[in-house]
DNA sequence: CTGTTAGCGCTTTCAC
DNA sequence: GTGAAAGCGCTAACAG
């Protein structure tokens, strides 16, 4: 009578038994089947089947002091935007033996710090995280966590280890000079929660409006007292991105600039709630006022009129990452500290003046 | 001369040494500081913070057979609906020892029992599946699985053991129910990739509109041939969902019933696409044409005109799903097996044919 | 409240 | 190719 504190499923050790070999011999089938002879891995082949076995990944992790956990980082599960960078990561998983245990940071670097915490007991294979600021502590933690870190959608002289990602203020700028091109002069940016890639987008914003001599700190809101903003309606810290918040964020703009005549929203779905409220009040769009949005997502393209955005690789910088991390894994050599995947600038109906795609409709207002 | 194979860094024993105390003790004043003297308590503690002690977790789950990962099955990870779920998972993990690993099924049910064989190598100390549909090999691995297991988003007369959801017949009726009520008599039902769920709406639709006697097969397009139109468009199998989508769907819908004078939605997104097609045609929502959405995402009430929809409880049922797996965990008794949190239907411009919020507009148009 | 002992199931090491 | 033995770091059991 043992007093074996097992829960009854079957271990590698009945495996080896019924298989007539060694437990190490099943273990190593399992693992690489072409260490083992053919008529054995057979033999273990059928015995795995026959007792429904179902390798113990806490054993296997303890005994080989490695896990196949992948950590990953965002800031948010709700904004479509790291949406696609984790489906870009699932996908670039696949059917490997890794897993992914995604922390939501919800922007905030304490909370950062207690998952990066968190996510070390496991003794993870990777780690991919968003952005490039993290708190100090947070940054000491990845550069001793023993494994790829791979930093995502920002770039940065310094990155830990690896950064996939592209240059918001570049894409700030690029957006901005098309506004600027299309003939807008009086040009806001309109921003709820500004976190640092936004202001990356602002800082790019400011220096293409200055360039060209039109720059005017009245028509930028990212000051805007949020905290009373989300007192008046029944916003929370976590929903500054709703498009009702876009129609109020542009209401309040046009108060302290009544003859601005586009808008740089800093993500699509304050773009789309900037169009809500043109249309709302009338105001034609493109001809009376220009609306570009950050992300390009699905919405843009097919809005009436369609809106401008700036197309980001979300999906591929989460694969990207997943590669990279695999391949470091496998030992393979990756000389590219710092990749940047790039952006596309959509010019669409909602900044073409030009008219071609104007909308059907009177606008008797203002 | 040892053999140890440790990575050096410090175990519990280590920590054991320098409080003067047995490993044991160790042990309970990590996981539970009541069962340790504060003397003791006290050592501990600093032994920990001067080693800087980090606790493996492999080796815990191994020891005592239970690991601490609660594993979340949904069938994908960009439309809202799942990432305002898996919110109120993590909301509702908050702070506690749990971890959750999520799986991406992608509406396939062979990756689904994929993912769930590979969670449970890992001893789950819960599991939360969206849905009932499950195959039966997935249904026997749910029974067998030696842990609490909650379903969600629907509801059923059998669950494996508990599920908390709501009925999508009923929300279904009760919107087409509102439609007809509105005073709409030709009403569509536009939806692009079918599950279980939608089926459900839709079964609710069709019975709301034969108890009215309006019925009619030409309305309803989900038969429609998605293939054909994936491979018209750049659209691949997981983007049935897009307002792209939404506009070509009410294209296809009006050429077979040009007198339909309403849609619903199967989702919000297609809701968007419709409007948008509507707005670009110049046909006056709600005066000439009702629109009605699935779920109630931000952007219906901030469209312009604000959009009609069902809503339902995506955080709140992930919350409380963990919450019932925490009760359970902690041996609580839990008899509620299933768990209605409802819905909402709620009304808004889009379906108000009295035009108190019609929109200023010439509709020359048609 | 605290300690000793003996596992948990797998993999590394080293020999055959 | 294959196997025996010795860990991996922690905790359940039982005593004290």
């Amino acid at each position: 009578m043992s007093k074996r504190r097992t829960d009854g499923r079957p271990t590698i050790a009945d495996v080896a038994q019924r298989a007539g070999v060694g437990a190490i011999t099943v273990s190593r089938a399992l693992r690489d089947p072409s260490l083992v002879s053919d008529m054995l891995r057979e033999k273990i082949d059928t015995a795995v089947r026959e007792l429904g076995y179902v390798p113990n990944l806490a054993a296997r992790t303890l005994a080989s002091t490695r896990s196949d956990v992948v950590g990953v980082l965002v800031p948010s599960l709700t904004q479509h935007i790291f949406a696609d960078v984790l489906r870009g990561i699932y996908d670039g998983i696949g059917q490997t033996r890794l897993h992914i245990q995604v922390g939501n940071t919800r922007y905030d670097l304490d909370e950062e710090d207690r998952l990066l915490a968190e996510l070390l007991r496991h003794k993870p294979a990777g780690l991919i995280v968003s952005g490039i600021d993290q708190s100090a502590a947070g940054r000491r933690m990845l550069e001793k966590a023993n494994c790829p870190v791979i930093q995502i959608m920002d770039l940065s002289d310094n990155p830990v280890n690896k950064i996939i990602g592209f240059s918001h203020h570049d894409a700030g700028k690029a957006m901005t000079q098309h506004l600027i091109e299309a003939g807008y002069r009086r040009i806001g940016f309109l921003s709820g929660w500004m976190n640092s890639r936004s202001k990356g987008r602002l800082s790019g914003y400011v220096e293409a409006l200055e360039e060209a001599g039109l720059y005017d700190p009245q028509l930028v809101n990212p000051a805007g007292d949020l905290e009373a903003l989300a007192l008046r309606g029944s916003w929370d810290r976590h929903q500054y991105s709703t498009p009702a918040m876009g129609r109020q964020l542009l209401a309040d703009l046009w108060k302290a600039a009544p003859d601005m005549d586009a808008v740089f929203c800093n993500n699509d779905v304050l773009a789309l709630g900037a169009l809500f409220e043109c249309q709302a009040r009338g105001v034609a769009v493109p001809r009376e006022f220009g609306i570009a949005g950050f992300n390009d997502e699905d919405f843009m393209e097919a809005a009436s009129p369609s809106l401008s955005s700036v197309r980001t690789h979300r999906w591929k910088v989460g694969h990207d990452a997943v590669i990279a991390l695999r391949r470091q894994l496998d030992g393979e050599p990756d000389d590219e500290r710092i990749v940047d995947v790039g952006f596309d600038v959509m010019k669409r109906a909602s900044t073409d003046r030009t008219g071609k795609s104007a909308q059907p409709r009177d606008a008797a207002a203002e």
